[in-house]
DNA sequence: CCGATATATATCGAACATGAATATATTGGA
DNA sequence: TCCAATATATTCATGTTCGATATATATCGG
């Protein structure tokens, strides 16, 4: 699945500017799941403009830069549904935290708290974001269901790692006090 | 965190070629966290090797083709400290599945479902990928906690799926009855 | 009120990574 | 017997990221 077909899935719910789409990779909807940058973003939605898979309207606006708002066209949601219509790859997830966790007897005792810390706070605030999208969401089965997954997979990840940072602090109390 | 310092922390913990540490990252301890390519992998570990922070030991082999083992030096090791010393990078974690279940109007119900049970498979590999690392190492608390990580949140989603799933066949097993 | 920082928007290019093809030799299964 | 898989390394086109660059307003702290 390349960042073409992520713009055009996006599309088909809404109409967006490429900055727009990008913010919402980062907080919206697709935050805890999907990432792209701006440099394969706008690429994207330029050669889905020039092929007719979207449609282009540049908006002029006073105090900002200028637009381009991107739509999808008929082209693009056949061939975003034809891309829809294969059994989905395997997930794909990349964790610094854990690779430092794994070696960890390479870092200072401190550090390995403030690493777990760091992750505890990032999965909130994925959390977050997702509680947002609920509230603005009109609550359909399909958005449901992604918000549905997100926060079971990262509350097992908080519930675990607040239980072992507890352990660890544990320990290094009694340590302390001996 | 780049190719190079993931084949930097897996050196540390034992010697290998480049298709030892790849495989490793397709079913071994690494596996539900990290990926990296032969394409990068192999560029690394020459790269390494000139820069002096892995030694290479060429090896023939009968029956196969002769092999480079590689292992980290004193320098890799320093470069690998530092490179762990800092707070980890948010998690990157990219769902084909959840983006195919976000755009399910376009989809079959039958394709609905097989793309739930192929999802549901492919973490069902990864658990089972865990169980067997757990049953092979000697239990330390780095790769315990790894391990722990992993199975919590991979068990999660199964959770989660199976009852959407479940929900999901009998609303059909209802229409069909009626 | 001034300066720094943030927001909103788009582009570019170097560096990095993926995925697939290529090469080769043995073993195991149909 | 022949094909597939395993074990090993390389290459390269294509795709992606990350950071720099550009620009104009708004906002916040001092």
């Amino acid at each position: 699945m390349n960042v073409r077909t992520l713009c055009l899935g996006y599309l088909s719910l809404r109409e967006a500017t490429g900055y727009e789409i990008k913010k919402d990779f980062e907080d919206g909807l697709f935050c805890h799941f999907m990432e792209a940058s701006y440099g394969s973003i706008y690429p994207a939605l330029n050669q889905l403009a020039v092929e007719g898979l979207v449609t282009v309207r540049e908006e002029e606006q006073s105090g900002k830069p200028d637009k381009k708002v991107y739509a999808i066209a008929p082209m693009g949601l056949a061939a975003l549904t034809k891309a829809l219509a294969v059994l989905p790859a395997q997930d794909k997830y990349k964790s610094e935290f854990l690779f430092i966790m794994l070696l960890q007897h390479h870092i200072t005792p401190e550090h390995r708290i403030a690493a777990i810390e760091k992750q505890l706070s990032d999965l909130r605030s994925d959390l977050g974001n997702i509680d947002e999208c609920r509230l603005q969401s009109k609550g359909n089965a399909a958005s449901d269901l992604v918000m549905g997954y997100g926060e079971a997979v990262l509350t097992a990840g908080v519930i675990y790692l607040e239980q072992k940072l507890a352990d660890m602090l544990a320990v290094n109390a009694k340590k302390a006090a001996e």
